[in-house]
RNA sequence: GGCCUGGUAGUUCAGUUGGUUAGAACGCUAGCCUGUCACGCUAGAGGUCGUGGGUUCGAACCCCAUCCAGGUCGCCA
């Protein structure tokens, strides 16, 4: 570089700057050669700005314009001027830099796919060149807003009080809910360290120790299979409180959501957020993370078709199963035979043995199976669905659970398909989620959430007798039909907490085993506690606009939990498995 | 692990009753070009049609297997 120093950020020139003599550095994004006039576009993290060789520009360096080529690394001087024809798309689009110094500072083979916003470049491609990937102004742009997210969250919960400890990442394996990823140790062979799925014991030891308010963005790891919006590694805004009742936790995070949306979106979210109840969102929405931002609840019609002529409804009805609907206002033109039958198969895909309809339109209504029902019962259906001319009505009868997570699962296919979702921000709050949840395969009570989560008080008398009557003083967070924060009030009572585990099937031994570092602490004085684990991923995701995690992390894992760009996880020697005494099995 | 979709030039894709030398656009290379900004014009290079096998006189196309990617379900206290 030769002793020049860049003066300037590329995307920041502006009129004002004109006459003034500036240094830029960037990346080349175009060249334009029209003979004796060359145009170079440089592009930084902060935008792009024109270079401009012409007739006065020093042979010399006039040459050099010559060889650019896409993504060379070069550092320009001149004078900035006004450009003769004003480029309005761009922010620096009334300026360019009339070149008297360049130097190339480092050539680039042309790149395997354009460096360029709304690439077509199959994902696959531009992950396994992640560093070109990460060059394009859309990425950077939400690489930067997660910067911003991650920094008013520092100086939010700063502000309110809470200590920034870090955790260990190498604890004890503990496998409740998700599979760890193991570690294994090579002085105590044949042992593990585990990676965390969460902070959760170590920040509930941090408020027996008396910090009182803690926060870590805090990285966790599951070893589970991937979604859209789900990766082995990921970051958590991990939070606990001492002395507070979940009312404090609702207002502190209220704050947080508040004060983040205003100061990186400069978008205004009224609190207090909605709440709803763990039983109202899936009895309403069929889901415990219900996208809000569009009606069509579900109806329940059990009690009109329970002693219909269509045997598909009755019968689900007598077996101690259920009949409801979701109604899709003006969906008639969208939905038509063809279409519906293309969501009866989807449908079926999740678990329902059937879809019902009824096509309400101008030419009256064309229904699945009105030829069993009587007009009584039809016109209680059209009045329980509210459904008028141009809706379609989905009808599903099975076990409870089934229809409400198919017609969840439909209530958002369709709303997609009619494009009725208004681009806004729905936080609101579920609340009151059962304790257990009952496991089919086993037949036992499995903890819906983590065995240190509370009960609430007037439930702890059914923990022996009913499983089901028992619930919890758990609550998540969800915004637009994503589960952005999950958290509770933690058992503090070591009584208690010995019925948790012996409801949850684990005898005093296991769970002294595995838990007995927290249940120890406990009776060394305990204050009551408890806090949340906001996912930052999916929250930068969301504040994005985009689909996909991938979108906001920086080097994702792609869906079988491999890195494309270094090919983790490798083989390694065998000198390193023998270290570590791990022989591996044969195929 | 199940199901669905896809894999053709550097990239994005087109390519059916199986038939000559597999195309387009963008990108790339070279030449021309003084106000472009997705510059323009001209010319050119560039392909194991994911891989292996089979059917056939003949396969990008049909069949089988396999690999890879994406989505989805299982799973994710």
């Amino acid at each position: 570089m030769d002793g020049l120093k860049r003066t300037r950020y590329c995307g920041t020139l502006k009129r004002e700057d004109s006459d003034s003599f500036v240094t830029v550095c960037g990346w080349i994004q175009r060249r334009r050669d029209l003979g004796g006039l060359i145009f170079a576009d440089l592009r930084d993290r902060t935008g792009i700005v024109q270079l401009a060789f012409d007739d006065n520009t020093e042979k010399e360096i006039f040459e050099k314009a010559s060889a650019l080529r896409s993504e060379y690394v070069v550092m320009a001087s001149g004078g900035v001027r006004i450009r003769s024809s004003i480029n309005t798309e761009i922010p620096t689009g009334e300026v360019e830099i009339a070149v008297t110094d360049l130097r190339i500072l480092g050539i680039a083979e042309t790149p395997p796919f354009e460096i360029v916003n709304n690439s077509n470049a199959n994902e696959e491609l531009r992950l396994r060149y992640r560093y070109l990937d990460l060059r394009r102004p859309d990425i950077q742009k939400n690489i930067l807003m997660r910067h911003k997210v991650t920094k008013v969250t520092r100086d939010y919960f700063d502000e309110n009080g809470f200590i920034e400890i870090e955790t260990p990442t190498l604890i004890k394996s503990t496998p409740e809910g998700a599979r760890d990823y193991l570690v294994p140790s090579r002085i105590h062979k044949g042992s593990f360290f585990a990676l965390p799925q969460s902070p959760q014991l170590y920040k509930q030891l941090l408020m027996l120790s008396g910090f009182d308010r803690y926060m870590q963005i805090a990285r966790c790891y599951r070893d589970e299979d991937l979604r859209a919006d789900r990766q082995p590694e990921f970051t958590q805004i991990d939070i606990e409180m001492s002395f507070a009742e979940p009312e404090d936790i609702y207002a502190v995070a209220e704050g947080y959501i508040k004060r983040l949306f205003k100061e990186v979106l400069d978008v205004d979210i009224s609190t207090p957020l909605p709440r709803l109840t763990y039983t109202e969102a899936m009895n309403d929405y069929g889901s415990d993370k219900p996208d809000t931002r569009f009606d069509m609840k579900i109806t329940d019609l059990s009690d009109i078709v329970a002693n219909c002529g269509f045997s598909v409804f009755a019968d689900a009805v007598k077996n101690g199963g259920t009949v409801r609907a979701i109604t899709a206002k003006n969906a008639a033109s969208v939905y038509t035979r063809k279409e519906i039958d293309r969501l009866t198969e989807e449908a079926k895909g999740i678990g329902a043995k059937g879809l019902a309809f009824i096509r309400f339109t101008e030419d009256g209504a064309a229904c699945s199976f009105a030829k069993f029902m009587t007009d009584g019962e039809m016109s209680a259906i059209y009045e329980r669905t509210g459904a008028e001319k141009g809706d379609v009505v989905f009808i599903v009868a099975d076990r409870k659970k089934t229809v409400l997570s198919v017609l969840g699962a439909l209530r958002l296919t369709v709303a997609k398909r009619l494009q009725i979702i208004p681009d806004k921000y729905n936080f609101l709050w579920i609340t009151e989620f059962p304790f257990f949840e009952y496991n089919e395969e086993t037949g036992n009570w499995d903890a819906m959430h983590h065995p240190f989560t509370a009960p609430l008080d007037e439930s702890v008398k059914y923990l022996d007798s009913d499983p089901e009557k028992v619930f919890a003083k758990a609550y998540d967070l969800v915004l637009n039909g994503i589960e952005l924060s999950s958290g509770s009030i933690r058992i503090t009572d070591p009584e208690l907490q010995a019925r948790m585990f012996k409801a949850l099937g684990l005898t005093d031994e296991e769970a002294h085993e595995k838990f007995g570092f927290l249940t120890d602490a406990f009776k060394f004085g305990a204050p009551p506690h408890g806090g949340m684990g906001i996912g930052l991923d999916r929250l930068v995701m969301l504040m994005c606009g985009c689909d996909s995690l991938r979108d906001v992390i920086a080097f994702p894992k792609v869906s079988n939990s491999s890195e494309l760009m270094s090919g983790a996880p490798s083989k390694v020697d065998d000198a390193q498995l023998s270290d570590l005494a791990i022989a591996l099995k044969p195929e």
